[in-house]
DNA sequence: ATAGGGTTAG
């Protein structure tokens, strides 16, 4: 997850730690009343005609042939009615359709448009009301309640609400109604709406509208409202109304006022089983899953009848704390009660199960549960992306599509999870065309999760082109696009979209997390210490990921000295905390100190993982400790069974190189158990270059020409070799070779940051702020070199002849600029920081010891590999 | 005649 460490390349420096690894969802309790939730505690069939379904068995027609010779010389109004009650649709429309003409009691149409509405059955409710309407019956009063009932309770809320506003009797009844279908599909603000409304004409509220306004507020979170709801039931005496106080106690809860709901539950006279559902429920969602349980275990002692929503719950809190064996005794106690085959029961075994990485137990659970719905499948495939096996999970998507379940926006952001996790773009883009199809883009969740995807994907015009389009978005929107923009090394993108951000949405924890590495990629040390400010007047300081990035922006900007203050203020340092210190050690050229304080974390239990092992490798290489790096490369493999990666091997290879122990790291490259890359055998390169072995050079730049025949930085290393040694011949022909192949060259590019604008410098431009006093500062400078017989060695600048021309007219690379710049641009007593995209040149490396000591000052130069902290004329990097 | 608590997500 952390940690990039490619030496050679300025990957780097783009954030390792902070990114959003932080998979902790933001907002507790938000979930939103689904429609057509099939859990609703109005059952399809009342179950007094629950064995009667619409397509009738063979049987059952036969018995009601009978009833209807039965029932023949009934009049037509009784005779519909029967079949209403007995639930038989079909027939009662037959018959409907057969004394279309007539003019039945208004009582018959009510029970038409009753069983309508229970089966939801839009199509013979707009019949039966066409032939209200073509009869002219009158529609006052209950026959028009009835047809506001029945649209709405197909869901067709338009019709219902156009019969609504024409009515002159609107009572109470039809409000509330219409107000909770509002609710039902999420269009809280229309219930609101009509809720001030209600206000507003006086008519008088009952328990059902405060029920209804308290959830609708609970899910805009807004307390404020709320709470004036709160005061209104108490004036108007329904304080005591059991439905309500627990409407108010799960509003409280939902606002993340555990207090008021506990204190509500409190003061109840009467607490029915709702209430203490409301309560486990209510402390689950807000992360206190024992809190909920002791709840339930409490209702078990008073003898309170759990019913299939506390066991539901109670389990849940099991899969938010990961407790099996609970959840087993939970099991145990579902069987007992006949709870265990309930659907939502079993999802949510289900969902333990999975939340607890047990997916062969889940699994188990999902092909035995006879029938899945999908909520089942959903969890399954969230299950899969959460133990990282994406590919289980993108298939389940499929498979489900396959079984005629259309996923919905719950399975959608889990598939996208898994895409997401794995980096399949193919399979993303696959979720993608299925979400346009079902037209969820409007979902701000769905969205969310597809920028994410993107982002993790590398796709970050994908994820701009959904960010751009979204009609609202909200925090969490901005921090996946500004995380995204960390992450795929565009820090300047994510600085901008920071900035944009300012007017909209008040940047939180995870902002902060999301836009540190942004300043540490560019170790833009004012722009990180605002944050801090920023970090410290939010109170955001207390966050584990927030401390660690903050630590690592200032590791990186180079304020070594903040980083360790920050890093003794924190309690309990976690391994990112330790591993970004030892890499900070490390980077600092503090070898001894790097591995001082892996002992130290070592000594407080923490377990090191292969990240803090590259830290304390790099450390070990970087600061020539042969055999403390061969001993920790031992201890890793033999202590905590962790195989050697690419990065781990670069860095041995490295240490052996610096030290000298060319024709051991050779053997060493060669007797890797994995293929070895360029960087690895660039590693051994420039150690050739340091002991000045051309015939190893050779050999070794063979590999790595191969492995990356388009980075010119190998081919520029190898001539600097052959120049080195004056072998000019080899350099002319390199030099053809990198000139046939039309390489571009990376163009070395520095920047100074001061009060807080960064002053980039580009080699070979020569335009820049103050360039006369630069150059001449610079050729100053030369001279003086020159005299105190530091002679500027050809050697360094053999690179390219066109560019010795331009760099001899410019007196130098882009970092001697920069550092010149910042002599002329700060005080004596500051500390010249300056950043390198590459690595820093062997000359400009001497100029700025010569600048440490001649004209006293410090300078702080981050290259790609590392700092360097010159200081009375020498570094600390030690040449 | 309508409600309050219960499973899946960024």
């Amino acid at each position: 997850m952390l940690l990039t460490t490619k030496t050679s390349s300025t990957g780097f420096w783009v954030c390792p730690f902070a990114n959003n690894s932080r998979e902790k969802p933001l907002k507790n309790g938000t979930s939103q009343a689904l429609p057509g939730n099939p859990y609703s505690r109005t059952s399809l069939f009342p179950s007094s005609v629950s064995h009667i379904s619409i397509g009738l068995p063979p049987k059952a027609s036969v018995l009601s042939a009978n009833r209807t010779r039965n029932i023949r010389s009934i009049d037509n109004n009784t005779e519909i009615i029967k079949f209403c009650e007995l639930g038989n649709l079909d027939k009662a429309m037959e018959l409907l359709f057969k004394y279309e003409k007539l003019k039945l009691d208004a009582r018959t149409y009510c029970s038409l448009l009753q069983l309508c509405a229970e089966y939801k059955s839009i199509d013979n409710g707009r019949e039966v009301h066409s032939i209200i309407e073509r009869n002219g019956i009158e529609t006052g009063g209950v026959l028009e309640s009835k047809l506001v009932f029945m649209y709405v309770s197909c869901g067709h809320l338009i019709e219902g609400r156009r019969i609504f506003d024409r009515s002159e009797s609107k009572n109470v009844f039809l409000w509330n109604l219409l107000m909770n279908g509002y609710a039902k599909i999420g269009n809280f603000k229309e219930s609101v709406n009509m809720y001030y409304r209600m206000l507003e004409l006086g008519i008088e509220m009952n328990s059902y509208t405060f029920s209804c306004i308290l959830k609708c507020f609970a899910a805009l979170e807004n307390v404020v409202e709320g709470e004036k709801v709160h005061e209104k039931i108490l004036k108007l005496g329904f304080g005591s109304y059991s439905a309500v106080v627990n409407s108010l106690i799960s509003f409280y809860f939902k606002c993340g006022r555990s207090g008021s709901g506990q204190k509500l539950f409190d003061e109840m006279r009467e607490r029915d089983v709702v209430s203490w559902n409301s309560m486990i429920s209510g402390y689950v969602a807000n992360g206190l899953a024992v809190k909920g349980i002791k709840f339930f275990m409490e209702m078990l002692r008073l003898g309170v009848d759990v019913d299939l929503a506390s066991m539901v719950s109670a389990l849940a809190a099991c899969a938010s704390i990961k407790d099996m064996l609970l959840s087993r005794a939970i099991h145990a106690y579902a069987v007992k009660a006949g709870f265990d085959l309930k659907m939502p029961f079993t999802n949510t075994l289900l969902d333990v199960y999975a939340k607890c990485g047990d997916m062969d137990g889940a699994v188990c659970v999902f092909e035995n549960m006879g029938e899945q719905n999908i909520v089942s499948w959903t969890s399954m495939i969230a299950g899969y992306a959460r133990e990282g096996l994406s590919y289980e999970a993108i298939e389940l998507f499929h498979e489900m599509r396959k079984k005629g379940i259309d996923p919905d926006v719950f399975t959608v952001t889990s598939t996208l999870h898994a895409c997401a996790c794995s980096g399949s773009l193919e399979s993303g883009m696959k979720v993608h065309a299925y979400i346009k199809e079902k037209n969820m883009e409007t979902n701000l969740v769905v969205s969310n999760a597809l920028m994410d995807m993107f982002a993790k994907c590398g796709s970050m015009e994908n994820a701009e082109a959904v960010f751009s389009q979204m009609p609202a978005k909200d925090i969490v929107s901005w921090n996946t696009m500004i995380g995204g923009y960390s992450k795929n090394s565009l820090a300047n993108e994510a600085l901008s979209l920071f900035a944009k951000m300012q007017p909209h949405k008040r940047p939180d924890d995870v902002t902060v997390t999301c836009i540190l590495p942004a300043c540490a990629s560019l170790a833009a040390l004012d722009r990180g210490q605002e944050i801090h400010g920023y970090i410290l007047r939010n109170g955001l300081s207390s966050d584990h990921f927030v401390v660690n990035a903050l630590i690592d922006m200032y590791v990186k900007c180079g304020a070594l000295v903040m980083a360790k203050l920050l890093f003794r203020k924190i309690l309990s340092k976690d391994l990112v905390s330790w591993t970004i210190m030892i890499a900070g050690y490390a980077m600092h050229g503090f070898g001894t100190e790097a591995v001082a304080t892996f002992r130290k974390m070592r000594q407080a239990g923490i377990e090191p993982d292969e990240v803090s092992f590259i830290s304390i490798l790099y450390a070990c290489s970087h600061s020539g400790l042969l055999d403390a790096g061969w001993r920790f490369f031992n201890i890793m493999r033999n202590e905590f069974y962790i195989e050697p990666n690419l990065e781990h091997y670069t860095c041995m290879v490295d240490l052996l190189a610096r030290a000298g122990k060319l024709s051991k790291a050779y053997k060493f490259i060669k007797g890797m158990p994995i293929e070895p890359d360029a960087t690895v055998w660039g590693a051994l390169l420039c150690g050739c270059r340091i002991y000045h072995d051309v015939d190893m050079a050779e050999k070794v730049a063979e590999h790595v020409f191969e492995l990356e025949p388009e980075n010119t930085g190998h081919y520029v290393l190898l001539a600097n070799i052959y120049a080195e040694a004056e072998k000019w011949e080899e350099v002319k022909r390199l030099q053809e070779k990198i000139g046939k192949r039309a390489l571009k060259k990376n163009s070395g590019c520095s920047w100074i940051e001061i009060r807080g604008k960064a002053y980039i410098f580009v080699s070979g431009d020569s335009a820049f702020p103050q360039a006369k006093s630069i150059k001449f500062l610079l050729r100053d400078l030369r001279r003086k070199m020159n005299e105190q017989g530091h002679s500027s060695k050809q050697k360094y600048a053999l690179i390219n002849e066109d560019e010795i021309e331009k760099e001899v007219a410019l007196c130098g690379h882009s970092e001697k600029l920069a550092m010149a710049f910042g002599v002329l641009s700060l005080p004596p007593s500051k500390t010249i920081r300056v950043t390198k995209n590459l690595r820093i040149c062997g000359d400009c490396h001497e100029m700025a010891k010569f600048i440490s000591k001649k004209l006293g000052r410090e300078i702080l130069l981050r290259d790609s590999s590392r700092f360097h902290h010159f200081k009375d004329g020498s570094c600390s990097c030690r040449g």
